[in-house]
RNA sequence: GGAGGGAUGCCCGAGUGGUUAAAGGGGACGGACUGUAAAUCCGUUGGCUAUGCCUACGUUGGUUCGAAUCCAACUCCCUCCA
């Protein structure tokens, strides 16, 4: 994808990384450049009550969209998220009910409303659940009208099916016909809201097709699909996971300041492409940025960790989270926002709490025999005084002046334990 | 419907009666080195009121002094045949 475009939104998405692929570029450029705002949709799972970096990418092509003058439509899939994903091979997944779905549709909003502006102007954002016409769908006709329309020979010709097929892995049924239905959702997208492009990673690719060559089939409409590159980090690893595990995007699942940490610790093989991706910095200082070279590139990763965490938490956030940081790694002190945790007063001050106890209560460590070896391995602080006792107890001389004792796990993760 | 193969810790995968909390790899965490990076090297990686105890090799029973390993039934998956 190096054609140049007339549009705004696909010459940003060009310049900034986010191009793979289109069905019909040209069209699609030209619809694009026309002065009436176009309806494009993302589909995303209703399988958490939040999302985590991962989705960050599509989350800013939707953002894009709108700065750029067209309508982004979130579509959360609550009617295939019902039936769940069969993939992995413990059927033992739990099913969501649907009070699940829509508490987790609830959260997710929460999220979309910090990059979106929704309501029902012509570019505002809207978000949409599948649920409301897959529920109701009968099997028979629903075959007639459409099924006809797909060519098993096809289906099975697209990667989503075929290295399953070829690895040997099973496919259900049920699988099988993800395609057929998220096929449906952009046929019926179209019919209900006028959308006319769906976006996606590019493992979408093949759901996305279908979907436009229904559209065109069935209703002779003209839709477009589009494709992201799946992002993996310079190393190989998935986007969005790290020491704490996913990196979610709601405050209460994940502080402002672990967020701020985790694009902060961005490696340099990524800080352009991360940039270029998940700020709306100018090209031009991200070139400059870019261009730093050895520890000079760790001012870009602030800026980096600033301006992500500001799209996602607000600016106040991010400074607070700097500030934090800042204290914590440049002075070694305590930074107002690390996370505090109380601990029983009583027990405290008769010396009776175990060090092994504290570090499982503040989430450092995940039960006394995790931290028990990290104490042996060396890891813990206490008030950044290395300890290597595991039968050390915290007693009320640990306090500091600020009435609060600092735990440390390795260089990185650190509490302010309490008494309450 | 018939025949055969399989189910092991976060994941992959070895293990076919005892020294197996279970090889090896991946991932993860910690340490060293650094720039709060990557790469590399080292250590750790079921739980507990902890020189011991409990739980764990699909599920439930059985054989045995002793079972992830043998037997039976069941559940699920794969392959081939019809």
């Amino acid at each position: 994808m190096s054609t140049s475009f007339r549009s705004e939104f696909l010459t940003t998405l060009s310049a900034r990384g986010f191009l793979q692929d289109a069905t019909h570029p040209e069209e699609l450029d030209a619809a694009l450049s026309d002065t009436a705002p176009i309806a494009a949709y993302i589909g995303f799972d209703a399988t958490a009550d939040s999302l985590h970096a991962g989705s960050l990418l599509p989350i800013m092509m939707l953002r894009w969209l709108q700065k750029t003058g067209h309508k982004p439509i979130v579509l959360m899939g609550g009617g295939t998220t019902k039936i769940g994903d069969p993939s992995g091979k413990d059927a033992a997944r739990q099913l969501l009910t649907d009070a699940d779905i829509q508490r987790n549709m609830d959260g997710i909003k929460q999220v979309f409303k910090k990059y979106l502006s929704f309501g029902e102007g012509p570019t505002d954002a809207l978000m949409v659940n599948n649920a409301d016409w897959l529920d109701d769908l009968n099997y028979i006709s629903f075959l007639r009208d459409y099924g006809r329309h797909f060519s098993v020979n096809r289906m099975l010709s697209f990667d989503s099916v075929r290295l399953r097929l070829d690895r040997e892995q099973p496919l259900s049924f049920l699988e099988f016909n993800y395609m057929i239905l998220q096929a449906y959702d952009f046929l019926e997208l179209n019919r209900r809201l006028g959308v006319r492009l769906q976006m996606g990673g590019s493992d979408q690719w093949g759901n996305i097709v279908n979907g436009v060559e229904l559209g065109r089939r069935v209703d002779q409409a003209e839709l477009f699909g589009l494709t992201a590159p799946l992002l993996t980090t310079a190393s190989g690893a998935k986007m969005g996971k790290s020491a704490e595990g996913a990196i979610w995007l709601n405050s209460d699942k994940l502080s402002p300041y672990a967020y701020w940490q985790y694009w902060r610790n961005t490696e340099d093989a990524d800080v352009g492409r991360f940039l270029k991706l998940f700020t709306e910095l100018p090209l031009a200082e991200i070139a400059r940025l870019e261009a730093l070279e050895g520890a000079e590139i760790n001012e870009a990763k602030k800026i980096l960790a600033h301006e992500a965490t500001a799209l996602c938490h607000g600016e106040q956030a991010a400074l607070d989270a700097a500030e934090t940081a800042r204290r914590t790694f440049e002075e070694g002190g305590v930074g107002e926002n690390l996370p505090r945790v109380a601990v029983d007063r009583t027990a405290l001050e008769a010396g009776t709490l175990g060090l092994l106890q504290a570090l499982v209560e503040a989430d450092l460590c995940k039960s006394n025999g995790d931290a028990r070896r990290q104490v042996q391995g060396g890891a813990v602080r206490v008030n950044d005084e290395k300890v290597g006792d595991p039968a050390r107890m915290l007693g009320a001389g640990d306090l500091r002046p600020d009435g609060g004792i600092k735990l440390s796990l390795g260089k990185k993760r650190h509490a302010l334990v309490e008494p309450n």
